[in-house]
DNA sequence: CCTTGAATTGAACGCTCGTTCAGATACGCT
DNA sequence: AGCGTATCTGAACGAGCGTTCAATTCAAGG
């Protein structure tokens, strides 16, 4: 039997996964070739197809996973909206930050899916958003929040946040800690009378 | 003489940026073939290359008049920079859900520049946010704004503001003008005082 | 109708693509 | 040592890639 190197959560083993990974993220999927994914790991690309059923099934594997992680990694922690908000600021920075390829992958890759691929991974982007947007649609009932629509307010918070990936950089002027904390201000304030 | 398509800034001709334009789009450049843009256009490959000198030039004379017409869509208005915000917030809002495609575009595609031209188009991309900056530092200098770092307040916002083109639709919930002012809102409370 | 020059075709070049598979190799066990 | 199986190679398949260019078609002026 092949596919003993395991996985994640899917078929692909996880040399493959780094692999593609790191190509996908510095290239692009459509630029990177099977034998270049196979050069990257140390064996020709007939071997590939031992660990992983096709390109197409590798690079949604790895965005499915991310989106599980992501999902995995913040559940409402109680305390109010506020608290809530200022939690889900701090995870979403941290947790992108730490994944740049990842992340990078997730939002340029989307149309490079299948669509039933592509259907899958939107239902568990909305999923997280839909976190989100709860603990905005909380605050408003509950007064601490002053948003017009929950929804639009969750797609510009998130973009925002998100947008960390695309000029952070460890060793520069700011703290990974700087960089949390003034978001969570913006964030906060944006969301607060004013 | 070939190329008198004329075009916006460049050498390539209308009708094949368009075509270009819209399959880089919807499909990625490194997933459209010249092939694919001919069929598109109504010709064979080989008469694209009276219209463009490559494909590579294809993209970035895209990116670059893109960016061209963004930096000439505004320049500070004056009346103080709360009013100069608001200003850029909605030119930035009206003008990428204007050109969806170009913006989608101009965001995915960095990577698939050749290295001069990439140079190119990341001080371009620099010289737009360099305004908005400029025009937060105003704002603190005045005691308008409240803002700890203006160069990471001005990242924060354009990716807020340039998230909108992953979601609006037209003839959704909201209007653009709906839009408009919501995202402002949140724009000018994330950078005053709260 | 004929000429002239621009516009376009269609074939060709050398190359890379994703994927398959028969055969070779390496490894673990007795 | 020898067997059985897991792993991998290397060649092959048909297809598509960007780009070039000789040859052809087209449009307009005389």
């Amino acid at each position: 039997m092949a596919r003993t190197q395991g996985s994640h959560a899917g078929t692909t083993g996880p040399k493959v996964r780094d692999a593609a990974l790191r190509l996908f993220a510095r290239h692009g999927f459509a630029a990177v070739s099977m034998r270049q994914i196979a050069a990257e790991v140390g064996v020709q690309a007939g071997a590939l197809y031992l660990y992983t059923a096709d390109k197409q099934t590798l690079l949604f594997e790895l965005m499915r996973d991310h989106l599980h992680d992501l999902l995995q990694d913040w559940t409402p922690p109680g305390g109010g909206p506020l608290r809530e908000l200022e939690d889900f600021a701090r995870h979403h920075i941290r947790y992108h930050l730490d994944r740049p390829e990842l992340v990078f992958i997730a939002y340029m890759e989307l149309r490079n899916l299948s669509p039933e691929n592509f259907a899958v991974i939107e239902g568990l982007r909305r999923d997280y958003e839909n976190r989100l947007e709860a603990v905005l649609r909380d605050g408003v009932a509950e007064g601490v929040f002053e948003v017009p629509d929950p929804k639009l307010a969750t797609m510009g918070l998130i973009s925002m946040l998100t947008g960390v990936t695309t000029w952070f950089r460890d060793g520069g002027r700011l703290s990974r800690g700087d960089v949390e904390t003034i978001y969570w201000d913006m964030v906060r304030k944006s969301v607060t009378a004013g």
